[in-house]
DNA sequence: CGGTAAGCGAGACGGTACGTCCCGTCTTCCT
DNA sequence: AGGAAGACGGGACGTACCGTCTCGCTTACCG
């Protein structure tokens, strides 16, 4: 019957990336098909709306077995998490004109563009995916922290050093709080992220709730 | 013999036409059985983790014919919409002591609570069933904006024309402002929201990243 | 909020159009599952009567996932009529002594018993599902026109060209006569067929009701 | 909650009539019901084919509430029997001319002819039904021998008496043998019953198969 | 330079959950 | 009280995917 001969080399371990005793060998990994995965999955995340791409779905379009999918990843949440690095290097960049509100509104409004795009798609396909899986919720949120959140706090203590923010402020509070709503609207809001939101926002955060004295 | 013929396979349902059907007579509803439905759906939620409720196993704590369920909902997640409905009334009202930043601390905390207690694991499920069912996601942005903005927009007003608020403020962005870090945190952030969180929030909310003149 | 629109029902899959799929590889199939499954079908038909065998509780049984019985046999019906086939060798063959009335006692008392024995519940259960699906109609018909009245024609035939039998005979119409009473009793008479009526049958149907001359 | 209130005024017992300990009042029986029951039910067969008529259906079609099918009839079988009862009566009689053969020829040539109608569709559900319902399948055998085979006995009884049968006949197994084979065709055949069958069927049974002498 | 072991495509397998249909019981309201 | 209507707890249906497991087939390395 099926199981018999050499069986059990892979340890299930939910939560956590590959624990197979005889990991598969990287250099002969087969990067076209590689390359196939993670674009069968973005293509798929947009066609068919988050929560909605199957493995097998994955692999048919990637003309792949599903096996070449686990063997490589973990989880369908890891597949994306691999299609989120190689799509998001291009917001994940901080300019730097030397005036820091310009440099937030450019970016800020990239983003809200990015979140509007088909891009959106596909990243609330992979927050979903986090709510039910840890090491995608752990994946994105370190991706999130060294890629995005990194560059922009950097942003701010420099702009701090020249003076043009407060210097008592908490950097990481402010970096949340200028992008959180962006995140929000994506997520749960009912309208979608715009311009017109990255302006109210830089407005509130620059002077503050305060009456000015 | 048996089987030959073309292999066939039916067509997923959303490419067959769809009819309405004389819906349920609201007035003889058991609700005995409702509220048993919507105390498992929560109950199965904080228990098993986001994305793991499955309808039958709600049927099943609930001592209920699926059915029951199907009829009187059309998706899980418009279950754990209603759930919601009955369980967030506590932290939707804002408190009003005539300060309104001790008040935006007050209930900015409880609701930072509220995202670190089983109620989060809750959340967090409905959010991702959000994701992949418009009826779910309108809801609960319609559940956010009515029941959880509106009071806080409310307050921020009063205090506006008070003159404890600048005048010129976009009140819909400041509170996006104030509660977006706590959502994201929920849903995309490494840590957990917490009152530390709150205060930096606040702090920089109130009086701003520029430097005081 | 949610639910509201108008209600939908999908419509009955006979009235969306079908479509070919690829069909199993039957080079792959696991043979030890394909018998597992047909020994479980017969033991639950034995067990707990016609018509109260579901096709999971064959599955589990059998130690096998429902799909595999849906992957090789259209309906529990068409898995009866293999069951059938593996089953009735025995009583298909017809002995030749050279005595064709001996011979026909001795098959037809075989028969007899056979419907007597367990084997009459499953039997029973197989035609009653043939009744609501009409390939298992045909596949029945065809199973007992080949296998079992063939060679009963066939030993009346030799009988005939050696004058043991009237020349003029339609044979068809002599098997049905012996074997009909039989299944009638079987499927709608009060009593079990027995030796008796075996005995009864085979009197009247060698020397005829008229009167001799 | 559902079932509080007075209860279990009913025991089950499946395989037998009527369990209620307060049975219903037959005198205050809705005649217009009963009909409109019986008709949906004999159309429903007809149209649907065996084995897919089911108590909802026939309640819709009949405008008729379930609870008034199973307050007057305890299983879908039951309800088929009752029809049986309202549409054999037809062929159920036996006509005497006083030649048998004629007389067996007009009546076997009859119910082949009803075999052929769209009655055999209705009749095959029955038998179906009858092979999971015990009281369905002796309600079944009773009306078979006391409203067919009765009348049918008779009438050879007759013509034993005045020499047109053998004397040692046992006059129950001639029944079996003449009419056998059309429900023989009707339930597990390939081709239908017809006037060929009755004349072969004949033919054999009043010379028997032996050469003559 | 032919053997062998890995990755690969394909897809069958044991399972779980889906959303639907129908069962037989029940309750409500109407006649 | 009987009946029309239909909600209810339950259970089976046939389907979609899950993640695991063979199968042959390249393909690249190694003896």
């Amino acid at each position: 019957m099926l199981g018999v001969g050499p069986r059990v080399k892979t340890i299930r371990l939910a939560s956590c990336y590959r624990a197979s005793v005889t990991p598969p060998n990287a250099e002969r990994r087969n990067q076209h098909s590689r390359r196939a995965i993670l674009r069968a999955a973005y293509e798929l995340a947009l066609e068919l709306g988050p929560a909605k791409v199957t493995v097998e779905a994955i692999a048919s379009r990637a003309g792949v077995g599903k096996q070449t999918i686990y063997r490589w990843w973990p989880s369908k949440g890891a597949v994306f998490l691999d299609v989120l690095e190689e799509q998001v290097g291009t917001v994940s960049e901080m300019p730097d004109t030397g005036d820091v509100v310009a440099d937030l509104k450019t970016q800020m409004t990239a983003v809200a563009e990015l979140f509007n795009a088909d891009f959106a798609r596909f990243y609330k396909a992979l927050i979903a995916e986090a709510q039910g899986d840890a090491a995608v919720a752990q994946g994105l949120a370190e991706q999130l922290a060294e890629r995005a959140e990194g560059p922009r706090r950097d942003r701010l203590s420099k702009a701090q050093q020249q003076g043009q923010i407060r210097a008592d402020i908490d950097l990481a509070a402010a970096v949340e709080m200028l992008y959180a709503p962006l995140y929000y609207r994506l997520l749960v809001g009912a309208a979608a992220p715009d311009s017109a939101q990255v302006s109210a926002v830089l407005d509130v955060a620059l002077h503050g709730l305060a009456p000015s004295r």
